[in-house]
DNA sequence: GTATGATTAAAACGATCGTTTGAAATGGTG
DNA sequence: CACCATTTCAAACGATCGTTTTAATCATAC
């Protein structure tokens, strides 16, 4: 069967492309973890990077397809509070950093290397992805925290992205524990009361716009 | 003369491994940027390992050792409160992170790669590095949040770690500036709005506790 | 059974990798 | 100037890279 043969190689590919980044994982690396001969990466994908691609949609779609289906859910009846429209923000996160935790504890790091890598082709697969979740969610930040500039609401959610894509990297300080626990209601609520306030503290005094 | 050689190759190295990543750069193009001969790096380094922890020390050391001197000094009188520990940890990174970009634009994101890279390499250079540091803030961090349980404290304080290195990856979305300017004052302040507000939210409601 | 298209397999392609070699060039010291 | 240690250089090392080729194998329809 060639779908599985394709299924095979993407399983293998993720969880080394997490551990040793895109260029430091080879073709005959990947196949041989896989079980499959070299020569059926390029047969099914086309390409090293063409995989890297797939992989890509594979993680990033659902996150921000789920994102904007609650988003839709929370918009449903009127205009959702701030914690509703984080949620439909986060909680797709946690969902796919779960699942990727429960295939294999590295995969996760896999996204998280995407976003220090800064390619053409990741502004590219990247852009695509996030282009709609982008404007949704930035109208529905700015309805839900009318008192904020819409600079300092865009600043804020960079922070919040920024502490899940370092949930997503899993670094630990030697000696602690995991910042992520099994149960995801329960990653939710300690994230949740994390930006929440983080996304509702007044707005500072007046700072030197940046370049 | 031959420390100018290690210089060129550590300058090229460093901002082509921010650009393609330690994996994605080959001696060749280290070498051809720094304007040298292939065999330099292994004289003078002894092998593309050690030139890689040669750059990590001399942009993570600093960081360090300007924390512990910022928190010395804020130690000196009495228990500094929340924002002198967070300034003392936070204005180093924005120290070198000014130095960093001021050489070259993308130079900031090495730092960014190193905390998505699992390495053994990684944990060896960064566990030498932070060790100290870790150990003087956590205690620092505690006296100044007596409310907050050192479980908690030590999550809030890895969001703000999240935080700063997303600073350092630099990642924007497409329109959108960056999240810092030129002056670094402003930056701070910007920053520790955020992070003070953080650090000093009420104790959230008990979450189960990671496994 | 046989023909046909899809998939797998072994082998090799040229290119590039990190590293090493040995000789040439360099620069200070007597 | 001659000496010697340090540094640079061109060239090559074996290994491995992504990719391609060509033949063998498979599944399926006639």
């Amino acid at each position: 069967m060639a779908a599985e043969t394709k299924e095979r190689i993407v399983r293998a590919a993720e969880i080394l492309f997490a551990k040793e980044g895109y260029a430091g994982t080879s073709l005959r690396q990947i196949t041989e973890s896989a079980g499959v001969n070299i020569a059926a990466v390029n047969y099914h994908f086309g390409s090293k990077e063409n995989l890297l691609i797939e992989i890509l949609d594979r993680v990033v779609g659902p996150i921000n397809a789920e994102r904007l289906q609650l988003l839709d859910e929370a918009q449903a009846e009127d205009t959702p509070d701030i914690t509703a429209v984080l949620t439909a923000f986060l909680l797709p996160d946690l969902h796919v950093l779960d699942e990727l935790r429960s295939r294999d504890p590295s995969l996760p790091r896999f996204v998280a290397r995407m976003y220090s890598e800064d390619s053409e082709l990741m502004t590219r697969v990247m852009g695509r992805q996030f282009a709609e979740t982008q404007a949704r969610f930035y109208t529905a930040f700015g309805s839900a925290l009318p008192e904020l500039s819409s600079e300092e609401m865009a600043w804020r959610l960079n922070c919040i992205v920024g502490i899940v894509v370092y949930l997503f990297a899993g670094v630990r300080a030697p000696g602690m524990p995991p910042m992520l626990g099994r149960d995801v209601d329960a990653n939710l609520a300690r994230l949740l009361s994390v930006t929440v306030t983080l996304m509702t503290a007044p707005q500072p005094l007046e700072v030197s716009t940046p370049i």
